[in-house]
DNA sequence: ACCACAACCTGGCCGC
DNA sequence: TGCGGCCAGGTTGTGG
Protein backbone atom coordinates (compact mmCIF):
# COMPACT_ATOMS: atom_id res chain seq x y z
CA UNK A 1 0.00 0.00 0.00
CA UNK A 2 2.52 2.78 1.08
CA UNK A 3 3.42 4.84 -1.81
CA UNK A 4 5.83 7.33 -1.89
CA UNK A 5 3.59 9.85 0.10
CA UNK A 6 3.12 7.25 2.84
CA UNK A 7 6.90 6.18 2.93
CA UNK A 8 7.96 9.57 3.61
CA UNK A 9 5.07 10.30 6.41
CA UNK A 10 7.00 7.38 7.72
CA UNK A 11 10.46 8.80 8.16
CA UNK A 12 9.46 12.05 8.66
CA UNK A 13 7.76 10.57 12.10
CA UNK A 14 10.44 7.65 12.56
CA UNK A 15 13.54 10.49 12.10
CA UNK A 16 13.25 12.62 15.12
CA UNK A 17 12.51 9.60 17.48
CA UNK A 18 15.28 7.36 16.61
CA UNK A 19 18.50 9.71 15.55
CA UNK A 20 20.84 8.70 17.91
CA UNK A 21 19.17 5.72 19.54
CA UNK A 22 20.84 2.23 20.11
CA UNK A 23 19.13 -1.12 18.87
CA UNK A 24 19.95 -3.11 21.56
CA UNK A 25 18.79 -6.57 20.19
CA UNK A 26 16.67 -7.81 17.23
CA UNK A 27 13.88 -10.39 17.02
CA UNK A 28 12.59 -12.31 13.62
CA UNK A 29 9.43 -14.21 13.77
CA UNK A 30 8.73 -14.52 10.54
CA UNK A 31 12.33 -15.55 8.25
CA UNK A 32 11.07 -14.39 5.28
CA UNK A 33 10.71 -10.93 5.64
CA UNK A 34 14.63 -10.62 6.00
CA UNK A 35 15.52 -10.90 2.37
CA UNK A 36 19.80 -10.53 3.33
CA UNK A 37 21.32 -11.58 5.01
CA UNK A 38 19.82 -15.25 6.81
CA UNK A 39 17.74 -13.97 9.65
CA UNK A 40 19.92 -15.55 12.02
CA UNK A 41 23.16 -13.53 10.95
CA UNK A 42 20.46 -10.70 10.81
CA UNK A 43 19.49 -10.71 14.62
CA UNK A 44 23.25 -11.10 15.13
CA UNK A 45 24.32 -8.11 13.18
CA UNK A 46 21.55 -5.77 14.18
CA UNK A 47 22.55 -5.91 18.20
CA UNK A 48 23.65 -2.68 19.63
CA UNK A 49 23.62 -0.91 16.32
CA UNK A 50 23.60 2.47 16.57
CA UNK A 51 20.86 4.58 14.18
CA UNK A 52 22.59 8.28 12.62
CA UNK A 53 19.75 8.84 10.34
CA UNK A 54 16.35 7.64 8.69
CA UNK A 55 16.16 8.54 4.78
CA UNK A 56 14.03 7.18 2.32
CA UNK A 57 14.69 6.37 -1.65
CA UNK A 58 11.75 5.51 -3.21
CA UNK A 59 9.40 3.58 -1.02
CA UNK A 60 12.28 1.97 0.54
CA UNK A 61 13.32 3.31 4.14
CA UNK A 62 16.97 3.81 4.85
CA UNK A 63 18.19 3.40 8.27
CA UNK A 64 21.57 4.64 8.66
CA UNK A 65 23.63 2.80 11.15
CA UNK A 66 27.30 3.33 12.66
CA UNK A 67 29.66 1.26 10.88
CA UNK A 68 28.67 1.54 7.13
CA UNK A 69 25.85 -0.57 7.45
CA UNK A 70 22.39 0.15 6.25
CA UNK A 71 19.20 -1.33 7.48
CA UNK A 72 16.69 -1.03 4.31
CA UNK A 73 13.03 -1.92 4.46
CA UNK A 74 10.03 -1.93 2.21
CA UNK A 75 6.45 -1.97 3.49
CA UNK A 76 5.03 -3.87 0.31
CA UNK A 77 1.27 -3.83 0.55
CA UNK A 78 0.84 -3.76 4.58
CA UNK A 79 3.47 -3.25 6.37
CA UNK A 80 3.31 -1.07 9.80
CA UNK A 81 5.78 0.04 12.11
CA UNK A 82 4.85 1.48 15.76
CA UNK A 83 6.52 1.97 18.93
CA UNK A 84 5.89 0.35 22.29
CA UNK A 85 6.39 -0.55 25.83
CA UNK A 86 8.82 -3.13 26.30
CA UNK A 87 6.10 -4.98 27.95
CA UNK A 88 3.94 -4.96 25.02
CA UNK A 89 4.23 -8.72 23.12
CA UNK A 90 4.12 -9.06 19.49
CA UNK A 91 0.62 -9.60 18.00
CA UNK A 92 0.25 -12.26 15.47
CA UNK A 93 0.89 -9.94 12.63
CA UNK A 94 4.33 -8.57 13.72
CA UNK A 95 7.34 -10.33 12.17
CA UNK A 96 10.40 -8.15 13.65
CA UNK A 97 10.82 -6.81 16.89
CA UNK A 98 13.72 -4.28 17.48
CA UNK A 99 14.57 -3.23 21.03
CA UNK A 100 15.59 0.44 21.59
CA UNK A 101 18.11 1.55 24.51
CA UNK A 102 14.95 3.74 26.32
CA UNK A 103 12.87 0.91 27.19
CA UNK A 104 10.80 0.95 23.69
CA UNK A 105 10.20 -1.21 21.24
CA UNK A 106 9.53 -1.30 17.23
CA UNK A 107 7.71 -3.70 15.86
CA UNK A 108 7.30 -4.23 12.31
CA UNK A 109 4.19 -5.84 11.36
CA UNK A 110 2.62 -6.76 8.26
CA UNK A 111 -0.60 -8.89 7.24
CA UNK A 112 0.23 -9.99 4.10
CA UNK A 113 3.97 -10.98 4.94
CA UNK A 114 4.87 -8.96 1.64
CA UNK A 115 7.38 -6.38 3.22
CA UNK A 116 10.88 -7.16 3.31
CA UNK A 117 14.25 -6.07 4.93
CA UNK A 118 17.55 -6.08 4.32
CA UNK A 119 21.59 -5.14 6.16
CA UNK A 120 23.80 -4.28 3.82
CA UNK A 121 27.29 -2.45 3.14
CA UNK A 122 26.15 -0.37 0.25
CA UNK A 123 22.42 0.25 -0.72
CA UNK A 124 22.89 0.16 -3.98
CA UNK A 125 22.94 -3.71 -3.90
CA UNK A 126 19.35 -3.32 -3.04
CA UNK A 127 18.11 0.52 -4.75
CA UNK A 128 20.55 -0.26 -8.32
CA UNK A 129 17.67 -0.26 -10.79
CA UNK A 130 15.23 2.54 -9.45
CA UNK A 131 14.62 5.65 -11.71
CA UNK A 132 15.14 9.35 -10.35
CA UNK A 133 13.47 10.92 -7.43
CA UNK A 134 10.47 12.68 -8.35
CA UNK A 135 10.77 15.27 -6.29
CA UNK A 136 14.36 16.08 -6.58
CA UNK A 137 16.42 18.01 -9.13
CA UNK A 138 17.60 14.95 -11.30
CA UNK A 139 13.61 14.20 -11.99
CA UNK A 140 12.90 15.96 -15.39
CA UNK A 141 10.69 16.70 -18.60
CA UNK A 142 13.05 15.76 -20.75
CA UNK A 143 14.51 12.63 -18.56
CA UNK A 144 10.66 11.02 -18.40
CA UNK A 145 10.19 11.80 -22.31
CA UNK A 146 12.97 9.57 -22.55
CA UNK A 147 11.93 6.98 -20.80
CA UNK A 148 8.64 6.58 -22.60
CA UNK A 149 9.89 6.92 -26.00
CA UNK A 150 9.57 4.00 -27.71
CA UNK A 151 7.24 2.67 -25.33
CA UNK A 152 4.37 0.75 -26.18
CA UNK A 153 3.20 -0.41 -22.72
CA UNK A 154 0.25 1.86 -21.67
CA UNK A 155 1.20 5.27 -19.76
CA UNK A 156 -0.06 3.83 -16.37
CA UNK A 157 2.12 0.83 -16.33
CA UNK A 158 4.60 2.90 -17.42
CA UNK A 159 4.57 5.05 -13.88
CA UNK A 160 4.22 2.44 -11.86
CA UNK A 161 7.52 0.71 -13.18
CA UNK A 162 9.84 2.28 -10.42
CA UNK A 163 13.23 1.72 -13.13
CA UNK A 164 11.45 5.17 -14.78
CA UNK A 165 10.51 6.84 -11.89
CA UNK A 166 10.59 5.91 -8.40
CA UNK A 167 7.70 6.21 -5.68
CA UNK A 168 5.05 6.26 -7.82
CA UNK A 169 2.23 3.42 -7.26
CA UNK A 170 -1.43 3.27 -7.82
CA UNK A 171 -3.13 5.59 -6.46
CA UNK A 172 -0.52 8.88 -7.36
CA UNK A 173 -0.74 7.03 -10.87
CA UNK A 174 -4.47 7.44 -11.12
CA UNK A 175 -4.48 10.90 -9.70
CA UNK A 176 -1.79 12.10 -11.51
CA UNK A 177 -3.13 11.30 -15.24
CA UNK A 178 -6.76 12.55 -14.12
CA UNK A 179 -4.87 16.01 -13.55
CA UNK A 180 -3.09 15.70 -16.60
CA UNK A 181 -6.02 14.61 -18.93
CA UNK A 182 -4.13 11.72 -20.54
CA UNK A 183 -6.21 8.30 -20.91
CA UNK A 184 -4.36 5.24 -18.79
CA UNK A 185 -4.83 3.22 -21.66
CA UNK A 186 -2.47 5.31 -24.18
CA UNK A 187 0.75 4.04 -25.24
CA UNK A 188 3.58 5.52 -23.99
CA UNK A 189 5.42 6.60 -26.60
CA UNK A 190 1.84 8.53 -28.03
CA UNK A 191 2.28 11.30 -25.00
CA UNK A 192 3.63 14.79 -26.95
CA UNK A 193 6.08 16.38 -25.39
CA UNK A 194 3.25 18.93 -24.02
CA UNK A 195 1.62 15.90 -22.40
CA UNK A 196 4.73 14.67 -20.97
CA UNK A 197 5.27 18.23 -19.84
CA UNK A 198 1.71 18.57 -17.86
CA UNK A 199 2.22 14.88 -16.47
CA UNK A 200 5.55 15.29 -14.88
CA UNK A 201 3.99 18.55 -13.23
CA UNK A 202 1.20 17.02 -12.14
CA UNK A 203 2.93 13.82 -10.70
CA UNK A 204 5.18 15.75 -8.73
CA UNK A 205 1.89 17.95 -7.37
CA UNK A 206 0.27 15.05 -6.37
CA UNK A 207 3.43 13.41 -4.16
CA UNK A 208 3.91 16.80 -2.50
CA UNK A 209 0.37 17.47 -1.54
CA UNK A 210 -0.14 13.28 -0.59
CA UNK A 211 3.05 14.11 1.66
CA UNK A 212 1.58 17.43 2.67
CA UNK A 213 -1.90 15.40 3.93
CA UNK A 214 0.33 12.12 5.42
CA UNK A 215 -0.76 9.87 2.66
CA UNK A 216 -3.91 7.94 2.15
CA UNK A 217 -5.17 6.15 4.27
CA UNK A 218 -7.61 3.91 3.22
CA UNK A 219 -8.60 0.34 4.28
CA UNK A 220 -4.71 -0.87 5.80
CA UNK A 221 -2.21 2.20 6.04
CA UNK A 222 -1.57 3.83 9.46
CA UNK A 223 0.93 6.27 10.54
CA UNK A 224 3.36 5.64 12.95
CA UNK A 225 1.09 5.11 16.60
CA UNK A 226 -1.66 4.29 14.16
CA UNK A 227 -2.79 7.46 13.30
CA UNK A 228 -4.31 8.02 9.44
CA UNK A 229 -3.73 10.22 6.43
CA UNK A 230 -5.75 12.01 5.23
CA UNK A 231 -5.17 12.54 1.46
CA UNK A 232 -8.19 10.02 0.44
CA UNK A 233 -10.37 13.21 1.21
CA UNK A 234 -8.56 14.64 -1.87
CA UNK A 235 -8.45 11.61 -3.99
CA UNK A 236 -9.77 12.66 -7.59
CA UNK A 237 -10.76 9.79 -9.05
CA UNK A 238 -8.90 6.46 -7.10
CA UNK A 239 -11.55 4.08 -6.16
CA UNK A 240 -14.51 6.28 -6.98
CA UNK A 241 -15.98 4.08 -9.68
CA UNK A 242 -19.25 4.81 -10.62
CA UNK A 243 -19.33 8.64 -9.17
CA UNK A 244 -19.56 12.07 -10.77
CA UNK A 245 -16.16 13.29 -11.99
CA UNK A 246 -15.41 16.43 -10.40
CA UNK A 247 -14.62 18.48 -13.68
CA UNK A 248 -16.97 17.29 -16.06
CA UNK A 249 -19.41 15.20 -14.36
CA UNK A 250 -19.28 11.88 -16.13
CA UNK A 251 -19.12 8.47 -14.25
CA UNK A 252 -15.79 7.75 -12.80
CA UNK A 253 -14.72 3.99 -15.02
CA UNK A 254 -12.79 1.46 -13.28
CA UNK A 255 -10.80 -1.02 -15.91
CA UNK A 256 -7.76 -3.06 -14.89
CA UNK A 257 -4.33 -2.61 -16.30
CA UNK A 258 -1.19 -4.32 -15.61
CA UNK A 259 -3.60 -6.48 -13.20
CA UNK A 260 -3.92 -3.21 -11.54
CA UNK A 261 -7.13 -1.31 -10.95
CA UNK A 262 -7.03 2.21 -12.65
CA UNK A 263 -9.85 4.47 -12.14
CA UNK A 264 -10.68 7.43 -14.55
CA UNK A 265 -12.99 9.89 -16.33
CA UNK A 266 -13.69 8.73 -20.14
CA UNK A 267 -15.07 12.27 -20.27
CA UNK A 268 -11.72 14.16 -19.41
CA UNK A 269 -8.77 12.06 -20.13
CA UNK A 270 -8.54 11.50 -23.86
C1' DA B 1 14.86 -4.86 -24.13
C1' DC B 2 10.24 -5.17 -23.49
C1' DC B 3 5.73 -6.96 -22.10
C1' DA B 4 2.05 -9.90 -19.86
C1' DC B 5 1.01 -12.61 -16.15
C1' DA B 6 1.43 -15.87 -12.04
C1' DA B 7 3.08 -15.90 -7.53
C1' DC B 8 3.83 -14.28 -2.91
C1' DC B 9 0.05 -13.80 1.69
C1' DT B 10 -4.02 -12.63 4.70
C1' DG B 11 -8.41 -10.77 5.58
C1' DG B 12 -12.71 -8.29 4.42
C1' DC B 13 -16.81 -8.29 1.86
C1' DC B 14 -20.55 -10.08 -1.03
C1' DG B 15 -23.73 -13.45 -2.84
C1' DC B 16 -25.68 -17.95 -2.21
C1' DT C 1 -22.65 -19.97 9.60
C1' DG C 2 -20.14 -21.39 5.97
C1' DC C 3 -18.11 -21.50 1.41
C1' DG C 4 -16.49 -19.69 -2.93
C1' DG C 5 -15.12 -15.78 -5.40
C1' DC C 6 -13.36 -11.25 -5.72
C1' DC C 7 -10.88 -7.39 -3.94
C1' DA C 8 -6.61 -4.94 -1.79
C1' DG C 9 -2.08 0.95 -2.02
C1' DG C 10 3.81 -3.83 -4.49
C1' DT C 11 7.41 -6.40 -6.43
C1' DT C 12 9.62 -10.56 -8.41
C1' DG C 13 10.30 -14.32 -11.54
C1' DT C 14 9.05 -16.70 -15.80
C1' DG C 15 8.06 -17.16 -20.38
C1' DG C 16 7.18 -15.33 -25.02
Amino acid sequence: MPELPEVETYRRDLEPELHGRMVRKTEVFWPRTIAVPAAEEFQRRMTNQLIDAVGRRGKYLLFSLAAHQTLIVHLRMTGELHFHADSVPPDKHTHVRFWLDDNRTLHYRDMRKFGRMWLVADPLEVLRGLGPEPLEEEFQPDFLADRLRNRTASIKSLLLNQGIVAGVGNIYADEALFLSGIDPRRPGKSLSMAEVDILFEKIRCVLNLGIEKCGSSLQTYVRLGGMRGTFQDEHQVFRKTGEPCPRCGRSIQRIVLAQRSTHFCPGCQK
